[in-house]
DNA sequence: GTTAGTGCAAAATCTTTGCATATTT
DNA sequence: AAATATGCAAAGATTTTGCACTAAC
């Protein structure tokens, strides 16, 4: 079993235990360039430490998805979940046509879109910008 | 058995056969405003004609999205996937940042995630901005 | 008439769950 | 010590496939 980086504040933060299979899985997640199925990250897994089981894994992923953390998207060609660290510098907003309001929204969904199109089109992709806008809260309201 | 449009001029110009049961298929599709899942097609598809297999369903899915006028997403909450006719008036763009050429992308990633801001949010969604940048297969050559 | 599509049932794949044991707080 | 997480094996859900039959061109 190799030593992992335990993520103590990290969990402390979401209130959740911290766990050595929880830290194995946030390693692998954080030292992922893209997004990875859950069978992807157990083999990683299993690399660190033999025993950790694949209900582990799903558990673990289902836990961070909940706590908004970890991003859940689909493989757009195959039927398979992918998830990535809803990373903080990658961001974008949500615009109030009314209020002019800008709400910023952690999580990023085309990384696996991009994937796509870089297979597609045979486009190299260095970044995208998405302004999503619409009426806040308050403004659907008055 | 309903009588249901007869997509034949379509079918023709994806040079796909036309069958009543991909009719059916693509009429439930034209008629959502919402992604639909696979099982949700097949009990609609039901209504219309009683003996269509769920197989079918899948199969005819299957090759619409391979003929690139349907697209398939994650319902991000749950492990299923969603399909929507990829719409016309719904078009993205790559931008090459080299030889600024413009390459028309048909589909659009974003209807499930906008339903899940909506939620998330309670923000009233009209409309969304994307580009993507990058180069293009001749500017990567040179 | 030939080629391709369909329905059915069975298989494959991905994900979740129950329970006894182990770990964390 | 109490509460929660884990591993295993079994179950559940979704999707795919083989094959005999049927429909489309």
């Amino acid at each position: 079993m190799k030593n992992i980086k335990i993520h103590e504040t990290f969990f402390k933060e979401y209130s959740i235990k911290n766990t050595r299979q929880r830290s194995i899985v946030l390693d692998i997640l954080d030292n992922s360039k893209e997004a990875k199925t859950a069978e992807e990250i157990f083999l990683l897994a299993k690399d660190i430490d033999e025993t950790i089981s694949l209900s582990t894994i799903y558990r673990t992923l289902t836990l961070f998805v909940e706590k908004k953390f970890l991003i859940k998207m689909s493989a757009l060609e195959e039927n398979l979940s992918k998830y990535a660290l809803n990373k903080a510098d990658h961001a974008h907003y949500l615009l109030c046509l009314k209020c002019d309001k800008r709400i910023e929204v952690g999580y990023c969904p085309l990384s696996v879109y991009e994937e796509s199109l870089k297979e597609t089109y045979n486009f190299n992709i260095v970044g995208h910008k998405l302004e999503i806008f619409g009426y806040c809260q308050d403004c659907q309201n008055s």
